[in-house]
Formats: structure tokens, sequence, C-alpha cells
DNA sequence: TATGAATGAGAGTTCATTCAT
DNA sequence: GATGAATGAACTCTCATTCAT
């Protein structure tokens, strides 16, 4: 983690507005977008961008890991129960797949790929045009908090006990690209939905 | 279907050599890959891959379209008899969904994604990048294959009745891609696999 | 002039195709047309083309030569006697110029601007485009003619004595390619050939 | 005119010799000459180029619009007044046109030839090759100087009073364009213009 | 002789990246 | 630290020309 000196303020306040711009260009335009006009919807000139992210490369991954992020600190409010840490409220979940503690797993997976139709998820814009991330650990985060939630679910028998973290999070980045490349509407993704956590509670 | 005069042996055969590589280059490197490597695989010069396909564009989906016929090919043998044709291996595998008429759904979602772990199935590498392309006759033909494997499965009793086609087309898309990017080694596959059919099961 | 054995006659036929073709294409796309394009409205094959005319160079060298001959026969019915051959109609013109001997000069210049104007008359695409033909022999046929002319103009009266073939050849060549580049109306064409006739009187 | 922010000094060097290097290269070898040649004529790498003319076009229409500016200044020197600026050698030459303030308009045309023969003059390489420039206000205002080099004429009585400016600017476009393509030496150039001249005398 | 597929140099253009300002 | 001009490799695509069929 060992960040160099705190950045300056506006240093910082560039930082962040790049990271939106790319994050909008690329989901639009796909991992092929240009960096020039990253840096043009960022406000800022081309050189600040590369000075940030020396890499394209380097300014894809860290896009990636903000995603991720927020994925995880939203796993964790739902399971977190009350209030724990960062978790805050957000949760209460949908409607018939469980009032139940268990119902957490369920919904995340629906807001997961609410997400990814919505935003063309960049999470997969990443994993396809060959670029090499190292976000084994941020990855390894997520994994953790859905497995939280599975275990929680598993607790409240609304998933089969023998279901594992390792398919629950192939599922997870399934649908999440199904439904980003599929142009899924609302009714289309409930019902695919439906079939997979009838899957999973066996 | 105007196919103008038969092509010449030579240009045939290019034609298959370019396309072969191309499927090859562009499955490892994204659709981004460039042309001229797919020329340099195939043993041609640059200019007859763009007198085949005049645009990079069209050598797209063509590959996409060759996908899509061995798909649907191998849908109509899967749902035409007991198991005919090239079948035969592969499949046996999880729970109950063997031998019965209504187990041709489920093998052609195991061999769909196994082909798609594969071959980092270009099928997906389309969809993505903005790639337009005019297939949807094609599609047409897949989706009617899938649509006659469910009504069999549903007939023998092994899909739920209430479970349409665009659910499961929409499944299919997910995990071939999810299987794509995500690496799945053939127990993961599998595992994951079962929970869906499960679910399709009810 | 070394012509080898005389051509079959399908060849014969083709060069002439081609040759036709040739003029349409570059008076349309100018003198960087493709020489496919060429094959393509001559209806014949390229290799057929190239055959006829081992280099592009070579094609334009005799569409001009085709336009040359052209242009001296109709100077030497102007000015060999009445009206002989595919003269007819057409001239009569403008005013003052007229039935007079000396007149053959004058319509000359007029067929000629009115042909540039239409046909992107080739003789100026050539020109351009550093294509360097050689073709002095033509050339001198055309000056003859020309020379021709003015001698008869100037026995009728109706050029200054002290006018020459060299300044006459200028302003055929300046007024032809004017006119190709002006997209002369009518009017204006014979408002600016008109001065110059005015000029050449003296 | 809306012209962004100034540009660096570096920039507006290379700006500058961008277009000195095309002028050169387009006059020599065409329209058709190549964008690389250019950059290596100008010492600047190819994406320079592009950066500042995003099209060979653009690139093209910067050329022309300079040249057409240069014009327009050269005519308004020689009607300013009996014969300032940098007007004063060059000129003089034939019968009667001379000192006369109506001669202003005879020794554009003289300049223009000139510049013509010596600079394969880009005006007309633009004019061909399909390049469509936007520069109708360029070409108004070079028409503006040529009306009022001509008005001064016709009240010099130098010029017959029915020439309109249709017709002269048409005889300067062909005059141009054959002086480039005819390789006129200065004694043919002169005779010709001796013919034109006594052409709008009337 | 005609055909048309193959060639490959070269053109215009884009874009990640560097570096002078 | 920010800027944005410069770089130059790489890419898609075109076209005159060659040569197997």
């Amino acid at each position: 983690m060992l960040e160099g000196p705190p950045l300056r303020a506006d240093a910082q306040r560039n930082r962040a507005r790049i990271l939106d711009a790319a994050e909008t260009v690329f989901a639009e335009g796909g991992a092929g977008a240009s960096t020039e006009e990253v840096a043009r919807r960022a406000g800022v000139a081309i050189g600040t961008v590369f000075r940030h992210f020396p890499t394209k490369n380097d300014l894809l991954a860290a896009i990636m890991k903000r995603l991720l992020a927020r994925l995880i600190a939203e796993a964790g409010q739902l399971g977190g129960g009350g209030g724990g840490g960062e978790s805050g409220a957000g949760g209460e979940s949908g409607a018939g797949d469980g009032p139940g503690a268990g119902g957490g797993l369920f919904e995340f997976l629906r807001r997961l790929v609410a997400q990814a139709a919505a935003k063309r998820s960049v999470v997969d814009l990443l994993a396809r045009s060959g670029v090499e991330i190292g976000l084994p650990e941020a990855v390894g985060h997520l994994r953790n908090a859905v497995a939280s939630l599975l275990a929680q679910a598993q607790a409240a028998g609304e998933v089969a006990p023998d279901v594992e973290v390792p398919e629950v999070m192939a599922l997870l980045v399934s649908l999440s690209q199904g439904a980003l490349h599929g142009g899924w509407d609302a009714g289309l993704q409930e019902r695919t939905l439906r079939i997979v956590i009838m899957g999973l509670r066996g």
C-alpha cells in the first residue's frame, strides 16, 4: 500500500476526476477508447492523466479496483446486519426471496446484475482486451464478502449446504457479463435470476 | 445467399485459412488484435485478407457466423435423436440429467460452456467492441435450436414448464462469457452448471 | 509504330472497350481512379487490362493519344473545306466570327472548350499527376492542324498577322483547363472566348 | 474565425514549417504527393502534421487559403495607388499597358501567371483532385480585388466597358493553369498575355 | 489469351507515451 | 504539478502489378 507522500489537494482532485471520466469513457467506448478522450472529459491535459497513471493499463486497473471496492462495500452492508463498519443503510432487498437474513446473497446478485446492465460494467471491459491487472487482493476481499453472504444464506437455509464460494463467484461473473452484453430488460433479468436463485436453493 | 461464382480452389483454401487464423488470433488477443497478425498466421499477404473480407468488421462477422453455424449444428444433433452424431463423449456428467431425452438441453449447455472456456469464444469478443454485425438470421436459427431443445426437455419433465426461451438464451450467453473470462476448470464448470440446471428443473 | 502481329478480333474488341471505359472512369474520378474500376466498367478482368496496357501510365497515354487524334481530325475537317464527315451541326456559333474562312480557328476553339467543360477532358487529367507520356508526335500533329487553321484565318484577315502558333496553342490549353475546372456555363464560356478571339484579331 | 488559444511558440513554428513544406511538396508532386513526404521535408514527425491538420484535405485547404491571401494582398497593392509597395519592378513589359492606372489589372495578370508557372501553383492542384474545401469567402475576397482592378482599368479606358468580372476571373484561372501545365517560357507567356490583354481592350 | 486471386509497398490516420514549456 | 505539442509505431485499407489457373 506504500503510497508516497500524500497528494496535494489539487492533485487528489484531479486523480478523482480522471477516474470518474475514465469510468464513463471506457464504459461507453470499450477499453479501446482513447486516453485523450478521458483527459478531455476530465477537463485536464493528457499529460496529467499520464502523471497519475503512467500507463493506460494502470488507469484501467485503478478503475477496476474502485469498482471492486464498491462491490465489497455493498456486500458488507448487506451481510453486516444492523450497521457495522462501513455498511450503513442500503439493503432490505427484494420481494419474496426472503426477508430472512439469507436474502442478502440474492439481493447482492440482483444489484450486481442491475449495475452491470446499466454501466457497461467496465469490470468486464477490463477482463477482455488482454489487460493484465494485478488485483488479487481486491478480488480476495470480494470473495470474502461473498463467502460471508453465502454462509449467512446457508445458515438461514436459503441456499443448499453443498454450494461453495467458487461457483457462486462464477455465477456472479457470468450473470454480470451476460447482463452487460445481452441488453436484458428488467423482466428478463428477473426471470433469469430466479432460475439461478432456485438452483442455489437446491 | 447469392454467392457469386464459386471461388477458385486456391481462393477457397485461403479463405478457410484466413478464417481459421482469425479465429485463433482474435481468440488470443481480443477483437483488437491486428489483421496483419491474422494474415501472417494464415500464411498469406495482408492484401489477401482484405480481398476476402474488405473490412476488419467483415472478417469478425464471418467468424461469428461460422461459430454460430457450428453451435446450431450441434444443437440440431442433440435434439435430433437420443444422442447421435459427434455427441457421444464429453457429457454423461452430473446428476440425473443424463440419458433422458431432456438431457439434450443440458448437454448443449455443457458443450457450449466448455467450448467457450477453451476458445475465448470470439462469440463474445464480437458482442463487445462495438462490432456491428448483421447476423440476425443466424442468431434466429440458434434461438430456434434452443427452443426445440427446451421443448423436448420440458416434455420430458426435465425443465419446469414456466421456463421460456429468452431466459435460457440469457443463461447460455452468461455462462459462456463467464467461462470465457473466468478461466474455469472442469470441476468448477460442472459445479456451476449444476446449480443452473437445478434451477431450470424448478 | 511497330505494332506486333495484328491483334485477334476479340483482343481488338477488348482493347477498344478498355479505352472507352478508361476514358469514362478517369473523366469521372480523375487520374487517381482505380484500374480495377476500368476493368469492371469494360467488362473484362483486370489482367486483361494489363495485358493490353502493361502500365497504368500506358493506359493513360493511350487515352491521351486517342483524344488528340480526335481533335486533329476535327481540326482537319474545319480547315479542310466546308464541312465533311462528323462535323455537321454544332457550330454556327457566335457573333461575326462566323462563315468567313477564318472562322475555322475560332470554331475549333469553341468546340475544344465545350468538350473540355463537358468531359473533364482527361487531356488535363494527364497533364497533372506527373504522368509522363511520350506523345510528341501526336502533339506535333495537333500543332500542324492548328497551324493550318491559323494560316487560313490570317489569310482571311481574321487574325493578326504577328500571331504565331505557340501562343495559340497556349491559349488553347489554358482555356480548356479553365473551362474544365471553372465549371463555366455556356454564357460565360462565350464571353470569355470572345475576349480571346478579339485579342487574336488584334 | 474562432481561433482557440494562441498556439505555443514551437507549435506555431511547426505549423508554418509544415505549410511551407506542403506547398513545396504538393507543388512538385501534385496533390497526390504523400503527407509523409511533407513531414519529412518539414523536419517533423508524421503525427505532428496530423495534429495540425487532421486530414490531408485540411492541409491542402490551408495551403490554398494562404495562397489566396497572398494573391489578394498583391491585388490590393496594385490597386491601391499608382504602383507602390512591392510592385515596382517586374512588369513594365509590353505595349502600352504600362504606367497608366489601368495597368494594375494587367500587371496582376502577369504576376499571377508568372507565379503559376513557377510554383505549380497548388491553386490549381486543389481545384482538381476533388478536394472539397470551404473557402468561398477567400475566393470572394479575390473576386472583390479583381473587380476593383477591373473598375480602375475601365475608368482609365484600358479595358472595354462591357467586360465583366466573371470572364476576367475565368481568364485568370485559365491562364494560370495553362502556364502551370504548359511550361511556358517568359517569351511565350508574354505573347500569350498580350493577346488576352488586347482582347480585354476591346 | 483471359481470368481473377495474390502480392506487398505505401497511404492516411490514430494513439499511447514522452518531454519541453 | 500541469500543460499540450511532438513523437513514431502500428493499424486499417488501397491499388498497381504479377502469376497460377
